[in-house]
DNA sequence: TTCTCAAATAGACAATTATCTATATATTTG
DNA sequence: CAAATATATAGATAATTGTCTATTTGAGAA
């Protein structure tokens, strides 16, 4: 899975996807009650997750009917792990950062 | 200046936008020197740099008819450092950037 | 098998956005 | 002041994207 830094901002650069991210971080939810949480249909739930998907934003588990959905916070701390390496190489954070990943 | 993770992840969701951030990344260029790096109009430089300026991502510095920009490295830094306390809250990189903003 | 429920997909439509050309603004030079 | 240069702004257009309704797919339950 290649880690394309604009196609991550772009898989955060909506308001919806950023509230669903909220709602599946630290635990598993089926599409439905994203759904219940926000104030958009089902498809536009559903095309928000396939959009995370394909930036592999998120777990996928099936379980009969349903799918749950959680975050990859992996994914998360690579990519903006990333975007500082190349975006603030001269900052403090980024050092800390870096200092992580090698350990 | 609010940092709202939505505007910082919409002012990066264009590759000509981070092409622009990477040639600013570290030094100061004018809008002449950007638009003679890429391979587009002045206008569309300018677009996008209003862009950056609004999500206060870029450094701006007049110097008679010319403007030069940098890259607001310390933004992009606590910007993605804020993205990770959401987005990433479990993960030891997070606790690492943490750690370094405590410091 | 047929019905029901959960989720994905298709297609339409409207809003946003990236780009361009043309023009305006502002600064320096002759 | 007039000309030249650098940048910003305005307006048009095409591409992308977010949302909806309608439909399809697939998995249990009756």
């Amino acid at each position: 899975m290649k880690a394309d830094p604009v196609l991550f901002a772009k898989a955060l650069a909506d308001e919806t996807r950023q509230k669903i991210m909220n709602l599946v971080c630290c635990r598993w939810l089926s599409v439905n009650e994203i759904v219940e949480k926000l104030k958009v249909t089902q498809p536009t739930v559903s095309h928000h997750l396939a959009i995370l998907r394909e930036a592999d934003l998120v777990h996928m588990r099936e379980e009969g009917k349903q799918t749950f959905y959680s975050l990859n916070q992996n994914r998360v701390a690579s990519c903006c792990g990333q975007l500082m390496i190349r975006f603030a190489p001269e900052t403090e954070t980024t050092e800390a950062v870096k200092k992580s990943v090698e350990v």
